[in-house]
DNA sequence: ATCGCCTTATT
DNA sequence: ATAAGGCGA
């Protein structure tokens, strides 16, 4: 048997733009592996939840029919596995295309040096960010913390560029080894029902992913700067969970060609690919800000650890009607808008008063797109806690920004269907109308849909209280 | 060292 | 109109 190129599948689970895969075949047929690490991710912050693991399922099947069934699945502790690979067969090369959350760097750091003390070629490229954070500093060669100076001098001006797009070759694949399990083996997809509601939300795979950016680009790319902002209106990507699992690459996002398309929503379009590189970015720079607060004035923050707050919001029972659609929308299809995640996010943690972890948790485990790098820096920046926060007070007013972001209600009457009868001049503040307007809704208000959990204006107030007694 | 600037707001 | 405070050059 001649030797094997071994191609290690992590956050790249596409043919092509794959630099790792590209080198691997180099040397003839490549032996593509993929390992559902067991041992390194326990930490409930690094797990991988429910949606997302059974959005992994899916991914794999679909990239193991690119590779014509030939992709090599394990299960356990990567190096252990990796060991076994070494003493059992001849490597010519092993490769893959690097993680970039602190748990991994520091696991694939000791599976590269074990495999060079064995004398194993072993090449690790850039797959999934368009500038390697270490490549962007300051003058003073420390790293950026307000968005705006990194991305526009630190990638834009300074940097020489993004790596080129890897050209796609008609790869060949070496016969399955004894020793792998199949992707059903792995057990990725969750045991209870839920998961039955995702599927008609979702076309998984590379393919499909190329596609769902076509059909961006095309409708609703023109106006984005300004649409994406409105939760009813198609003008978001929805790429986040295929850019997650690397079934296609910010590289062939950001090279294809747009000229067709106003400038100025292009520039935002690609902005947004660089706050997603912000977010590694910082977590690469920072990594304990993952479980712990970047500003450590907010350890002292006396989060309050109330279960039914944290229950209603998790259920969409809040009586906020845009936080609740949000919050429904994210349990119905494992996804949530970008607005309605700021202004859900900015309710649990300046309206309940409760710690910003708790609402991570909640979404590493029911988005699609759950990543530990935007997650960590989406929720740090709303509590204020982290890098480029926003100030304090700036507390999203989730009535106000209902009527301004969802004039129509069409997306929160969706979501929340109780209300459609309501007349709009209500919706966002149901408790305004009176019992007559209600009657004729055909709404049973307290019992169809909740009150409000807490009040708006007093909760504001205690958490401004809160942030008084945490400054320095 | 100082000064301009800052994704996503509110009243 | 207003609201801190820190970052970046």
């Amino acid at each position: 048997m001649s030797k094997l190129s071994i191609h290690w599948f992590r956050k790249d689970l596409r043919l092509a733009d794959n630099p790792s895969l590209h080198f691997a075949a180099q040397n003839g047929p490549i032996t593509p592996i993929f390992i559902l690490d067991t041992v390194n991710n326990t930490q409930k912050e690094f797990n991988l939840g429910e949606a997302s693991s059974w959005w992994l399922h899916y991914s794999l099947n679909s990239l193991n029919e690119s590779l014509g069934d030939r992709i090599n699945c394990f299960s356990g502790d990567p190096l252990k596995i990796i060991e076994q690979l070494i003493s059992a067969y001849e490597i010519e090369s092993f490769s893959w295309n690097r993680c970039y959350s602190p748990w991994e760097i520091e696991r694939d750091t000791k599976i590269k040096s074990f495999l060079k003390e064995n004398d194993i070629e072993v090449k690790t490229f850039n797959a999934s960010l368009l500038w390697e954070p270490w490549e962007i500093l300051k003058d003073d060669n420390t790293p950026y913390k307000v968005f705006s100076p990194f991305y526009r001098k630190g990638c834009l001006k300074k940097h020489a560029g993004p790596r080129e797009v890897v050209a796609k070759n008609d790869y060949s694949f070496s016969d399955k080894l004894a020793s792998s399990i199949d992707i059903d083996s792995l057990k990725l997809l969750p045991k209870h029902h839920w998961k039955d509601k995702l599927n008609k939300h979702w076309k998984i795979g590379e393919k499909s992913a190329m596609e769902k950016y076509i059909h961006f680009r095309d409708n609703g790319l023109t106006g984005y700067k300004e649409g994406r902002n409105f939760p009813a209106q198609e003008n978001v990507s929805v790429l986040s969970p295929h850019l997650h699992f690397g079934e296609i690459s910010p590289h062939q996002i950001w090279f294809d060609n747009k000229s067709a398309f106003p400038e100025k929503d292009v520039a935002h379009f690609h902005s947004e690919l660089g706050w997603r590189e912000f977010s590694y970015y910082l977590i690469y720079h920072f990594p304990f800000m993952c479980t712990e607060n970047l500003n450590k004035r907010f350890d002292k923050f006396p989060w309050s650890e109330n279960q039914d707050f944290l229950s209603a919001w998790q259920k969409g029972k809040t009586g906020y009607p845009i936080v609740d659609a949000g919050m429904r929308q994210l349990w119905e299809t494992g996804y949530m808008h970008n607005r309605v995640r700021m202004i859900v996010a900015s309710f649990l943690v300046k309206n309940l008063l409760i710690d910003w972890r708790v609402g991570m948790e909640w979404f590493n485990d029911c988005l699609c797109d759950a990543d530990l790098a935007n997650n960590t820096a989406s929720w740090q920046w709303t509590a204020g806690s982290g890098a480029d926060a926003a100030p304090y007070f700036r507390i999203f007013n989730p009535i106000l920004q209902g009527k301004k972001f969802d004039p129509d209600g069409e997306y929160t009457k969706h979501f929340v269907p109780e209300l459609k009868n309501l007349p709009s001049k209500f919706l966002f503040a149901p408790w305004e109308a009176d019992d007559s307007v209600f009657e004729e809704a055909g709404i049973n208000y307290g019992e169809d849909y909740p009150k409000p959990i807490v009040s708006i204006e007093e909760s504001r107030d205690i958490a401004l209280k809160a942030y008084d007694q945490i400054k320095g």
